[in-house]
DNA sequence: TCATTATGTAGTAAATTTACAAAAATACAA
DNA sequence: TTGTATTTTTGTAAATTTACTACATAATGA
């Protein structure tokens, strides 16, 4: 079941206990494993020059019920490797490569923090969100959109949700908050000051303050509860992008857990949030 | 050498144009993807409830030579880690399983984008927005929220950029817009109303009108140029999810692209805006 | 030389593919 | 519509390829 991360690195390693054949076995799949992939049985004994047999003993040393087995492993392996890798936007790029290159970063930010998602947290604040009275959205800059998107999306569970761009709106609602009130900030870095002075504040009130910020950052110190976003430096040099992406579907996910926590009774709610729009929309032909 | 990134969502997609009996496969691979991996074609076909020359057929229909060469393109794809095609998060989800499936779907979404990505609109777009005095980003709801995102992305390239999220304001602008003016409008639909109407009153000035839109909407057909982003129905039913994290994402591209063509000599300018926020954030430890 | 391990041969079983025929679906004419 | 012709779809059965097993032989080491 726990298929090792990378088989080709146990070859290598085992590379010296293996008797001749075997190693002969090893040696042509090490050489061309894409290809040995893809090959039957016979083409790759030919290829080791050994028997068909050999490769099948070779197979299930390393834990396959046989070749095809084998192959399997090998390929789940080679793709789950260095697949996508980030590359950066050169000045000479065209129209055919950097719109490709912008997506995949995306799509690589998506995956790795997919991979990394902290659980708890998430459940935590899905948690303090559904208790919530009132939900304040804060984040600056980019973050800021991120905000407003979120909360589009939450103010559809019946919570009173509100955003403020302002510092100055988002300190004096800080400062007047109490029981029941969750100030959720938004912070790519989690080094600014006005929002992190903001949540200080926050913080000294009865109200629960949760972030969506880097780890061990300022602003996840002053949190109750604070969902870690792997800030890997982003390739791109000056503009965050990617990291906004993964806070964007974080959102999700949060909203997503509040809508399970409310149960299936509560999908007649936002059908009719649905339909309120019906009528400010041209019909589709 | 394009070898599919996610086999899943191909056949996802293609459902709807395949025969009885392949849809049969397709289901049987959709339902149980990993198994499907390690079947024999006798016990897949079994599952599918159809004849092992059928699932040859299909194999084949999808780009592989034969059986056990679809299993590994299978095995390959699952590897790179999205696994649930877009399968909507049911009320049985729990902690483990719909984050994943959020985050599938919108990994998703983007790769589908890339591949039908309108390259052409996009590189007239970019020729448009480098050229314009003044560029007004226009979107409503969610899109509200990425117009925003748009703002703070295009201010840093010395476009003075303009974002509004009431209606009136934005028919004002629309109207009193002349040569130079490019008005760039987001919606997912393409048919809200009053955003329509304030594309409509942009077009009949001199100015520039571009979207971000649905093909073949109301909103498409009032712009100078559009960029398409194919509307597949949600699979979330009453959040519009992963549409907007593509947009995002073009919305990217195209700043991007203007980068680009400004050229080398504009990266300065680029490092000082990011400097100029130094003093507002608390150094990095 | 004997015991043990390693390797290959040949046969067998399994899996996959091909060729072809039956069945179903579709198009078209009456 | 209804029946017929044509095309497409699907399954059966045979052929082929592939993988595995049992066993024999060769190599190695005591």
């Amino acid at each position: 079941m726990t298929s090792e991360p990378n088989l080709l690195a146990v070859i290598q390693r085992q590379l010296g206990d293996l008797n001749k054949s075997e190693a002969k076995v090893a040696n042509a799949i090490l050489k061309a494993p894409e290809e040995a992939t893809r090959s039957s049985i016979a083409s790759l004994a030919a290829a080791a020059g050994v028997s068909e047999p050999s490769v099948n003993r070779f197979c299930k040393r390393f834990g396959a019920t046989g070749f095809p087995d084998f192959k399997l492993q090998l390929a789940t392996s080679l793709a789950s490797g260095v697949k996508y890798v980030s590359r950066a936007v050169e000045f000479s790029d065209d129209i055919n490569t950097f719109p490709s290159k912008l997506f995949d970063n995306a799509i690589n930010a998506l995956l790795t923090a997919k991979e990394e998602l902290p659980l708890k947290a998430i459940a935590q604040a899905v948690d303090q969100i559904a208790q919530a009275r009132r939900v304040y959205f804060f984040g600056l800059g980019t973050s800021a959109a991120v905000a407003r998107d979120a909360e589009h999306k939450f103010f559809r569970f019946n919570v009173p949700v509100f955003t403020h761009e302002d510092p100055l709106m988002q300190r004096m609602l800080a400062a007047s908050a109490g029981v029941g009130d969750l100030f959720f900030f938004i912070s790519h870095t989690g080094r600014t000051k006005v929002l992190v002075e903001a949540a200080e504040i926050a913080r000294q009130t009865e109200a629960t303050v949760v972030s969506l910020t880097a780890e061990g950052s300022p602003l996840a110190d002053k949190s109750h509860c604070c969902i870690n976003v792997k800030v890997e430096e982003d390739t791109e040099q000056y503009l965050p992008m990617t990291s906004r992406l993964v806070q964007l579907v974080i959102l999700d996910v949060l909203a997503a857990g509040v809508t399970l926590r409310r149960g299936e009774g509560f999908t007649p709610h936002l059908a009719r949030i649905k339909d309120s729009l019906k009528d400010t929309r041209f019909p589709t032909s």
